[in-house]
RNA sequence: GCGCCAAUAGCUCAGUUGGAUAGAGCAACUGCCUUCUAAGCAGUAGGCCAGGGGUUCGAAUCCCUUUUGGCGCACCA
């Protein structure tokens, strides 16, 4: 909320407390209530729930207590201006007209800065978000993430977190062997045939696969064809690796997402930070061996079965090489904590994975895991699922060279990340109105549009101390700064639940309040006093949804 | 079989830290541009919040249960 807003509700409970205890004569406990915006915004701008929460504690009906209320509350100096009580206990409460011009004015002074917050208090916080197999292309479920972790990145440090994103790049273990045979395959066919030279059932079908040998065919020809395998699979694998991570970090770039950090699972292993996690896991008693295999114990890390940490042959599994990962995260690189964004198909190793962190003195509650639902992707009323066996789906790629970045941004960070998806291609290539992105990049247009052609032309940096702002009455002009008072809170809570969305919708809910107050209220009129101050809730409106939009990195047109 | 996520208008979804009459958009129908951007606005119509129990002043929201869907349950990652 604006800061003003903030005042009026510490205010207000202060002033309700106050009325309560005059006739609180045995020092009783006043229960926690709530102040509120009423979802019926007839009824009050403020309403608060008192009467009902303390009606036992009081002994008295809630009707009675909202009398007392009512008839002993001092409104004097909370911009607050009546209140009036309503069945079954609750107190409404208005606000006076110079609430609405003290927020349109604390917007302008804050200008880039309104809305943000120091609720992070600095604090260390990593989002690794994306996290793609180097093996080939991301899928859509990656742009999904993607946007997802960009956007709540932008708002944890909107809301004072010092905020760092990492890529964890999954280049060991058992994957990138298939990816080495599955290079070894198309390398030997090519020179001995297809017929000859079976391709593993089990490996990676896709063209992009093909694509990279022929690359390293142009340069090293069949240099590689007579020589021991282990030799042959690295020299393809250290070719074809750093292309495809080259690669992601441009198509990621296109879709406006930069790392700070690409973090290399391989690291872990060389520097010894598996063994040392190994080891910190065995002292604390929570592992055993049988049959050559390394475990870890079910119960040490809430989970149901006991799990491998490593294998017979000596090799330690991804699961421990995470722990190691997430222990580096904290321990190593002190992170206070650390947001994890993964696919629905790695929900089950959630419950673990923070098992793990306490198994290992990590206070596991500093790891917020947030867990995406799949997206289907829709093309003419019909889903497309992905073929495993020719590895062709519709990934990133694909998305962006149809689909406008800001409206694949858009449209993949409306929903919540607990909300399965289908994204409807035919709908998001459409360049149409339906499309929520227009309509918010539309108001913004509008507002420039406005601003250009005014009359005024005011300097508003200059001009503000001496403006009267507080006529804007009419019920729309209040429903839009209302709106707008509200953006610090609104990213605050998104940034409690880590869910960019609810500011997505938050925008869109502006968005449409402009328009209707565009509709409703003519700005340019005769009223010259009234015609500042409308001017100036529109630039009020017009930095709020840049504000958004710039930490979304989407595109706020001057004009459309 | 066990676990996680879900089920709200014809369709896509909001609303889920318990609040007053459950909201948008699309699709359908009716209006509004000789004045600031009609990519807009106003209105009509559309609902057993999957079913059943419970908790309480009060439940779409919390608990239990049934049904239906998605995703997991490897010495894969």
């Amino acid at each position: 909320m604006s800061k003003v807003f903030l005042k009026v509700k510490d205010l207000l409970r202060e002033k309700i407390k106050n009325a309560l205890n005059t006739v609180n004569k045995n020092d009783l406990f006043i229960p926690e209530f709530s102040i509120e915006i009423p979802s019926n915004r007839t009824h009050g701008d403020l309403s608060t729930n008192a009467a009902l929460v303390c009606a036992k504690v009081f002994a008295k009906p809630p009707a009675d207590l909202c009398n007392i209320i009512a008839e002993n509350i001092d409104l004097n100096g909370t911009y607050l201006n009546s209140c009036h009580v309503a069945m079954p206990g609750f107190i409404n409460f208005r606000l006076g007209v110079d609430f609405f011009g003290e927020v349109v004015r604390e917007i302008i002074k804050e200008d880039k800065n309104y809305g943000k917050s120091d609720f992070g208090k600095g604090k260390k916080v990593m989002v690794e978000f994306v996290s793609a197999n180097p093996t080939g292309p991301m899928h859509l479920g990656n742009a999904r993430g993607g946007s997802l972790g960009d956007c709540l990145s932008s708002i944890l440090s909107a809301v004072g977190y010092d905020v760092y994103k990492e890529f964890y790049v999954n280049d060991a273990g058992n994957q990138i062997e298939k990816f080495a045979r599955s290079l070894e395959a198309r390398y030997l066919q090519f020179f001995l045939g297809e017929n000859i030279v079976p391709f593993p059932e089990d490996g990676y079908h896709g063209d992009d696969v093909v694509k990279l040998v022929k690359n390293f065919i142009d340069i090293f020809a069949d240099k590689y064809v007579d020589c021991e395998p282990e030799f042959r699979k690295k020299a393809l694998v250290n070719f074809a690796l750093p292309k495809n991570i080259k690669k992601m970090k441009e198509d990621l770039k296109k879709y406006r997402i930069e790392y700070d950090n690409w973090f290399y699972e391989s690291e872990l292993h060389s520097s010894g930070e598996i063994e040392e996690t190994i080891k910190e896991l065995k002292s604390k008693g929570c592992t055993y061996e049988k049959d050559g295999t390394l475990w870890i114990k079910a119960s040490d890390i809430n989970c149901e079965k006991d799990k491998v940490l490593v294998r017979q042959n000596g090799v330690p599994t991804y699961f421990v090489a995470d722990i190691a990962y997430h222990r580096n995260k904290f321990l190593k690189r002190g992170f206070d904590i650390c947001v994890d964004i993964w696919g629905a198909d790695h929900h089950g190793h959630v419950d673990r994975m923070k098992g793990s962190m306490d198994a290992l003195g990590i206070d596991s509650s500093r790891l917020k895991i947030i867990v995406v639902q799949v997206v289907r992707l829709v093309k003419d009323g019909e889903i497309i699922k992905m073929s495993k066996r020719t590895g062709k789906s519709i990934g990133l790629v694909d998305l962006l060279e149809e689909v406008e970045v800001n409206r694949a941004r858009f449209l993949f960070n409306i929903l919540g990340a607990n909300s399965q998806m289908d994204f409807d291609l035919d709908l998001a290539t459409q360049q149409s109105s339906t499309n929520p992105v227009y309509y918010v990049q539309y108001a913004h247009a509008r507002i420039c549009s406005i601003l250009r052609k005014s009359s005024l032309q005011l300097d508003v940096s200059k001009a503000l101390n001496d403006m009267n702002l507080d006529n804007l009455t009419a019920n729309a002009e209040k429903e839009l700064v209302f709106c707008l008072s509200c953006y610090s809170q609104e990213i605050t809570d998104a940034s409690k639940n880590f869910d960019p969305a609810s500011v997505t919708k938050y925008v869109l809910k502006i968005a449409a309040l402009f328009h209707k107050f565009y509709t409703s209220c003519r700005i340019e009129n005769e009223d010259l006093s009234l015609t500042k101050s409308r001017t100036c809730l529109c630039l009020a409106t017009k930095i709020v949804m840049k504000n958004i939009l710039d930490m979304f990195k989407i595109d706020a047109p001057e004009s459309m």
